[in-house]
RNA sequence: GGCGGGUUGGCGGAGAGGUUACGCAGCGGAUUGCAAAUCCGUGAAGAUCGGUUCGAUUCCGAUACCCGCCUCCA
């Protein structure tokens, strides 16, 4: 079994993976916070951890691998969207409109990433779920010197922590030069940050020892990391704008909450998306969601399949020709694949995957099975990387081809049995079959014509005529044929 | 301003100090009533300038350009 290789952020090397227990792989990586639809942006982590997922599973066992991503549903943006709909005359408790909020978004993120191939994981911890552990951590980190009250805050003291700044290659002293942020009042330094803070009466809060508040954002990964994985595991993952502060803090409170452990030891980031080459923003329009995406027609499969084309350590561009490609690619595959039972994944398919999750090499690998007629070895590789799949298939399904009757005469009594693409399909064998006798073929070139008008590609050979609907089909326009 | 990453053929995008990446597009051929699809074959690269080396696109340095983070966006 080839050892899986990951560039570690934390040492900014590729490092074999060796799990403190291979019988109990962890992975804890940093979910979405709920308060709207995911954007395409935010389906990145989930895509490339979810294929480092399967590639553990695949060496260590289904049951040795436990991964946590949790759900952000303490948030201003949260509260915003609540004190909205009370603003708006909603008569129920802000609580039970947050709490209403947060469960809708999370429901559109679990049908979106499920549209994308993505495994849930074995636990999806919520943050209001974990408060009470919160607390714990805060006071064990005012009780060690890491962390102090004040005015119903409580801040961790980044100077308690000689490391901080070491994850994402920064001193402490550099960001105080550089830092744009007015300094609270209440800081001892600029760079501490809250760990909980006070809640007045229209924002949801807990009971704390400083006052009724809510906890800062960072805590919470520490906690529900700590709670559902221990001190010490293995991989920790995110987006690479969360490397600093979110996971230096992260580090920073662990650490100093458990000093004789480990935390995460292979903390690995994935770069940022970008749409036709520029940065994904509301301002440039070039903002949506993956659900925009899926209700505009393109299926989740060819989605996870571009994202795979491009390593995840570099940025990636999102693009219409991409998305293009990747529907002939995959249109082709399960062409190829229709019906056969997968062989085990190739050799060289889980080792392209374990050089730090080489997906690009691995699609290469693919190609080359198909080049090479091994249909099944590609199936069973490409389900590997959640491709292929019987689950993704829907848009596939829908669109496989008619194949004219062979004979004409079958047309009779089970033709309307048929589609309507499979009637065009025999309708258009029977034409081309007086043309042949005929030589005329002007009623077939038009036949075909109006086919290629309604989003058919049309295939005529010795052994019959293949319709196959292709992006643009539209199925009215067959209607009066 | 501080820190980090990137620059590969028409486009996308990998690996490897010396040997074909791969996909799409292009070109040639097979096939086809014509096409499409499919199959076979094929040209094309390594931002710039230096250095190390017998040899670098691959290692090191500089320059230019691009991008990200520093602002509770993955």
């Amino acid at each position: 079994m080839a050892a899986i290789r990951l560039h570690n952020s934390a040492t900014r090397t590729k490092e074999d993976f060796v799990p403190l227990n291979p019988a109990r792989v962890r992975m804890y990586v940093c979910g979405p916070t709920v308060y709207d639809r995911a954007h395409l942006g935010n389906a990145r982590p989930v895509v490339v951890f979810d294929v480092l997922y399967r590639l553990l599973r695949h060496v260590y066992g289904v049951d040795a691998v436990t991964y946590v991503r949790n759900f952000t549903d303490v948030d201003d943006k949260i509260n915003a969207a609540a004190q909205a709909r009370k603003a708006a005359g909603d008569p129920r408790s802000l609580e039970a409109l947050i709490r209403e909020r947060t469960d809708e978004t999370i429901g559109w993120y679990h049908a979106d990433m499920d549209a994308l191939g993505a495994l849930r994981p074995t636990f999806e911890p919520r943050a209001t779920e974990f408060i009470g552990q919160m607390i714990g951590m805060i006071e064990a980190l005012i009780g060690g010197g890491h962390a102090y009250a004040r005015d119903g805050h409580v801040l961790f003291r980044v100077r308690s922590y000689a490391d901080y700044g070491k994850l994402s290659g920064r001193s402490v002293d550099d960001m105080i030069a550089g830092a744009r942020v007015d300094v609270a009042p209440f800081k001892e330094d600029p760079l501490d940050f809250v760990l909980w803070k006070p809640s007045d009466a229209d924002l949801p809060g807990w009971d704390s020892p400083w006052g009724r508040g809510r906890p800062g954002w960072h805590i919470e990964c520490s906690v529900m990391s700590h709670e559902l994985l221990g001190e010490s595991f293995d991989i920790h993952g995110g987006g690479l704008d969360l490397q600093f502060p979110h996971h230096e803090n992260e580090i920073a409170q662990s650490r100093c909450a458990h000093p004789k452990a480990d935390f995460a030891r292979y903390w690995l980031h994935n770069e940022m998306l970008q749409v036709e080459g520029r940065k994904m923003s509301k301002s440039l329009g070039n903002f949506f969601t993956v659900r925009d995406l899926l209700d505009r027609g393109v299926p989740g499969e060819v989605i996870r399949l571009v994202f795979l084309g491009t390593h995840y350590g570099k940025p990636m561009d999102w693009t219409a020709e991409k998305a293009q490609q990747a529907e002939a690619t995959l249109r082709k595959w399960r062409g190829l694949t229709e019906g056969l039972a997968p062989a085990a994944p190739l050799p060289a398919v889980v080792e392209a995957l374990s050089d730090d999750l080489n997906t690009a090499g691995a699609l290469a690998e693919l190609h080359a099975a198909a080049g090479r007629g091994d249909a099944a070895g590609l199936l069973g590789s490409a389900q590997l990387m959640g491709l292929l799949t019987a689950d993704l298939g829907g848009w596939y399904r829908r669109t496989v081809s008619a194949v004219a009757s062979e004979v004409s005469g079958a047309m009779g009594s089970t033709a309307a049995a048929r589609s309507p693409l499979g009637r065009a399909a025999d309708q258009l064998q029977a034409l081309r079959e007086e043309a042949m006798k005929t030589r005329n073929f002007a009623p077939v070139d038009a036949r075909k014509s109006q086919l290629i008008a309604a989003g058919v590609e049309v295939r005529m050979s010795k052994a019959g005529v293949e319709l196959v609907p292709g992006p643009d089909f539209d199925p009215a326009k067959l209607e009066g044929l």
